[in-house]
DNA sequence: CAGTTTCAACTACTGCAGTAATATTACATG
DNA sequence: CATGTAATATTACTGCAGTAGTTGAAACTG
């Protein structure tokens, strides 16, 4: 059912606000909103109706209020977008992609020691790892 | 000036071609992309104008006929496509991203070795290399 | 119970991507 | 030089995101 949502700058914010909180009326979204970007609520409103057509967000009323509930996680949603750019960019090519991230310039050696820390903390495979002690 | 472009996927398979023809025309383009989208050539020429007017190609007259030229390469747009994910999905933090691109169940070992043999080959910083030997 | 407030619903407008039909321009050629 | 052809230009329509005004209904308040 549910494809592989893309969302755009505004959709993601506020389905930040639901992860964040798991769940947000409309005035709260808009209130947290208000700061950075000066939407009106029937704006937020809108964006989540059709979020929830997208069957990404659900309601539930709760004494004349909407209550939100995002339906996909943000580790689904980063897979989906992630899965989707890396077709575009590098048709699929996870390996490619990760070259090409680790080399734009704006990558500092503490970000390289991490990754490269986090690829050791996952290299050892769990079938080998079992009997590589022996 | 140029911003950070974000590019459709129809948009990028007009680049493609642009890329790696270094030119073309309405018709080239739409011949090669005939068989996976069966576009009439205004929709070509129409997409086209539109990436002109962002300043994404140019054209050339030669001879009654418009020869686009890219004025980004591939890596630029890679770069910038990239970056916005980045900031997107994961606020700037590279070394998320690849812990998350590499924790996607479809990465295969093959591709994680991949990964750490060009990790091995750009960790050596040229700068600490030249006076690491002294 | 009437007035006020508070929401959500509805409607609508802008901008852009995708799509394509139609109009226009200019060249070549009989 | 008239005309067919090939290419671009114009125009337009759909769909969706962003944006917001207006309306209607429910709830609170006195």
């Amino acid at each position: 059912m549910s494809e592989s949502p893309q969302l755009t700058e505004l959709q993601l914010a506020l389905m930040r606000i639901l992860w964040d909180r798991h769940s947000a009326t409309v005035v709260e979204i808009t209130e947290e909103l208000r700061p950075s970007r000066g939407l009106a609520q029937t704006t937020i409103a809108t964006v989540l109706s059709r979020l929830e057509k997208r069957g990404i967000v659900r309601h539930e009323t709760q004494s004349r209020q909407f209550v939100y509930y995002p339906t996909v996680t943000e580790p689904e949603v980063r897979h989906s977008m992630v899965g989707e750019l890396t077709e575009r960019l590098f048709a699929g090519d996870v390996a490619e992609f990760v070259t090409h991230l680790l080399s734009s310039r704006d990558v500092s050696a503490g970000e390289i020691a991490k990754v490269k820390a986090m690829i050791a903390a996952r290299t050892p495979k769990p079938e080998e790892d079992s009997h590589a002690r022996r």
